[in-house]
DNA sequence: AATGAATGAGGTTTCATTCAT
DNA sequence: AATGAATGAAACCTCATTCAT
């Protein structure tokens, strides 16, 4: 209940240096975003932010921390408690909207850090580990269930699903005339349904 | 001719500087790769770095001009003048290869650097659109020639093969178990084959 | 009486303050302690240090005064009146007591700061002047007693014995294998009795 | 040759580094000496002292050393080889020189940072320990000849002789008026004759 | 009396770049 | 073509101190 007030109600400092961040690290780069700076973006001084993080390298993690807990697949998945095999493909196409830039970019960033912050990189295995998990056995739900084909390996699909959608998260250096596109969203969730053997194509 | 004796002797200071590049720019990104560290781990210092680029963003340009010369796609095409779309699948399977890990990582890091650097950025695009124009023509082609479903949108789905492909280039950080797995590279190349819809999986 | 009490029960935050001050000082010196740490090593905050001390400067110069009171010396001087200068010898070699370390760096520590800060150098002054002459005066008096050699200048003596001291509070650094060795201590107290000519070394 | 022309031309800027730190180390201590201050005190940037010192604590090091090589004993004892023992009073008394002030000071900045750098610390261990083991020989040497009292032990005789070599830097803070005073200069090496058991003070 | 957030200055260090040699 | 010294800016971070609570 605290919680919910506070979220809606005025910031604290805390909360603004880290959204400071993800802004600052989404469009620069972790290297490249300076204390300063996130300080600047927060409205207080660098020295300040301190009193709040460790390191910048905390900060980052906790970033990290609160950008897992806000992406898309996860956000649904704590709703419904178990994922639903038919939203997959309308999940993956919905990271093509115009409005999620920001996460798209910070997504990439994420992922970079992973290759260069141990930190990081532990949190993102969590995190992927579990998704792929729960999609693996949603798919294979699905495949007893007749939904889907179950010629095909649930737990190499779920991987497969999670590939394309950090290939979605390229979309805005790909091709950013593709942002927001309707016409290409419906592609991504057809072909996607098609990709995870969902979709009967093979009806005579 | 000069240019292929040149690859197998040994390599100018200019190559050694790109490659030397290269390798940190993939391995510890642009940001945190300092002139010094390029110069060392090409014998030479840091200032020399000067006589043959102007600036380290320059550097940068070239680095990605030979990583685009390089990437799999585009060499498999420069042999052959035009694409062969059933080469497609096993192409982007090719991605997962372990000897690949740096070409995927400068890869990554050539995307966000477009994201940053407007030099790059139009490096990028004018690799990509050509790319995507001809890997559209072959599926329209194969798909005029019977090979491929013509229900769908030959630009559309050359968009989503490249989309696959920026995906799979994360394979190290998202799933370092499959990095060379053989299963996972076929599994990758029927599934691409289905979602290009070449693969004639339609029961008869 | 009060005071006696006080040291005895727990002590009071002014007192933790001066007691975290003196051993970091002791330990890292001056500069190198930093309020947060000495406030910590106090169990407060480095902000309430300020309801007891106006700067760190003057929390220095109060771990100075009681640096100075508790000091061998001066303590066994408080007590007697008059210094006893058949103790001089033994007190001196009192300094190379194994659980006095930290009084022989905290020494020091203050007679460094003596030299960069003039409210230091001060309160130091003052001690060291008053205590030289009580020592020249004990020398002096023995002299006329026949139990010293007249021959040397009591002044000069009583500076050197400081000397003397001086150089042991260095015991830790210069060769802390002899700290707290009774043949060293029994060996300094009979030195510096010669050297002071107390000792009838003079064969009758 | 070469060395000694060197060191009377004009000093190159490592040369400038060093007497700066060694300067400022000597009159606000090392912790108090910025970077940016030796600096200026050697005519240049603070960055530029990276080019010829890893870091700071590396240019204490080098000051350390520097320090040790020109101390008064040592600088002695190389021209000699041998060290005569009946120089060791007049050496001790030359230490409250006026003009070396700055050396007294350094010397103590040296054995306080000795207690908080394990580099510095190995340094000046090998230092003393070496100079104390030639005075011990030299003194044993002595009382063979019969110039010395045989009775006293040469090894804590050494040591002895070396703390109030320490104690003797303190002049400054201890007592400025007896800087330079040739009584005083006088006296110290009387009395450390005495100490030492070199004088026949027990002729009747 | 004490906390904890904040500031502003300053600390060490790195870096892209220039230039005399 | 290359070195190595140097600069000036900027990086991360710490600290003495203040102040609202």
């Amino acid at each position: 209940m605290t919680k919910a007030i506070q979220s809606t109600s005025a910031p604290s400092t805390r909360e603004r240096i880290v959204a400071a961040a993800a802004r600052l690290f989404a469009e620069f780069g972790f290297a490249s975003s300076s204390m300063p700076a996130i300080a600047e973006q927060s409205g207080i001084t660098a020295g300040a932010i301190y009193r709040h993080f460790e390191s910048k390298a905390e900060l980052l993690l906790e970033v990290v921390r609160q950008a897992l807990r806000s992406a898309p697949v996860s956000a649904r998945a704590r709703e419904h408690g178990k994922i639903d095999v038919t939203a997959l493909p309308e999940a993956a196409a919905s990271y093509v909207a115009k409005d999620l830039k920001m996460m798209r970019q910070l997504s990439l960033e994420v992922h970079a850090a992973a290759s260069r912050d141990s930190g990081v990189a532990l949190l993102l295995s969590e995190y992927t580990v579990d998704l792929r998990r729960r999609i693996s056995e949603a798919i294979a739900s699905a495949q007893r269930d007749g939904l889907a084909d179950s010629q095909i390996d649930p737990d190499l699909s779920a991987q497969l699903y999670a590939t394309m959608i950090m290939g979605l998260n390229h979309l805005d250096t790909v091709n950013p005339s593709l942002v927001g596109n309707p016409v290409w969203r419906a592609f991504v969730a057809e072909r996607v349904s098609v990709m995870l053997g969902l979709s009967s194509s093979r009806v005579p």
